[in-house]
DNA sequence: TATATACATGAACATATAATCATATGAAGT
DNA sequence: ACTTCATATGATTATATGTTCATGTATATA
C-alpha cells in the first residue's frame, strides 16, 4: 500500500467516525440497536422533528450504517452491519471505562 | 441506568467519535500508532503547520486519546489508551470491508 | 541574561454542518 | 381522483469547527 492509498484510507476512516460523531446520529444508531424502527417512531423516541431525523438518516444511509425497508406507508430502518454495533460497543466501553474513575493528569476541564 | 444517564452516555459517546472524525486528527493518531512522536515530527509527517498540529493535539489530549511527555525542548505524544488503537482498528476493518466490494443498493453516489 | 528552539494558544476568518421551514414524493384508503 | 399519512429533500440560517497568523510560554544553550 502506497502513501496515497493509505491517505485515502485514513480519509475514509475519519469520514466514518465523523458520521458517528453527532449526538442525533448516535442516538438514532443506539435506538436501532434494539431492533428496526420506522422514521416516525425514531422521531418520537428522540423527540425531534421528522425532518431532522430524516436528514440524519440520510447521512447514515449514505455512510452505509443503516438500511431502509419500506413497510407499506412506513419505512423501517435497521443497522446495516455487524460492524456498526461493534463500533458502538467499543466506543461505549471506552467511555464507561473513562467514567469509571480513570482520570488524566491535566486537561480535565478543557473545552 | 435512567434515561438521563443514558442520554449523557450517548453524548459522551458521540463526542469521542467526533474527535476521531477529522482527517488531521485521524492522521495524527495513525502516525502515533507506530510509537510516540514529538510535535515537530508530527508536523513534518503530516506536512502541516505546527500550530494546526498543536491545536489538534490539544483536542486529542482533552479527549484523553493522547498523552504528552516533555523530553527536554520537545514534547513527545503517545496514544493514551489501548482502546484508542482498538477503535482505530475496528474502524479500519469496517472501511476496508466496505472497500473490498460490498456495495449498497443505492446512495452510492450521495454527498 | 540574552537568544534560539519547541510548543501552546488566542483571535480572526472561512468553511462545514445541523436544525428548521416549506414543499415534494409516494403509498394507502375513500 | 382525492385525501391522508409517512417520509424525503431543497433552501435558509445559525452555529460549530479547522486553519492561519501573531504572539505567549517554556526549556536549553551561549
Amino acid at each position: 500500500m502506497n502513501d496515497d492509498t493509505e491517505l485515502e484510507l485514513l480519509y475514509d476512516l475519519s469520514e466514518v467516525f465523523r458520521v458517528f460523531g453527532d449526538t442525533t446520529r448516535i442516538r438514532l444508531l443506539s435506538a436501532l440497536r434494539a431492533g428496526p424502527l420506522c422514521v416516525s417512531c425514531l422521531s418520537e423516541e428522540l423527540e425531534m422533528q421528522q425532518s431532522a431525523v430524516s436528514h440524519q438518516l440520510r447521512m447514515l444511509r449514505s455512510a452505509g450504517l443503516v438500511r431502509p425497508t419500506r413497510m407499506g406507508k412506513n419505512v423501517s430502518y435497521a443497522l446495516d452491519d455487524e460492524h456498526v454495533a461493534s463500533i458502538l460497543d467499543l466506543g461505549l466501553s471506552h467511555v464507561t471505562h473513562r467514567r469509571a474513575g480513570y482520570q488524566y493528569k491535566d486537561d480535565k476541564e478543557e473545552a
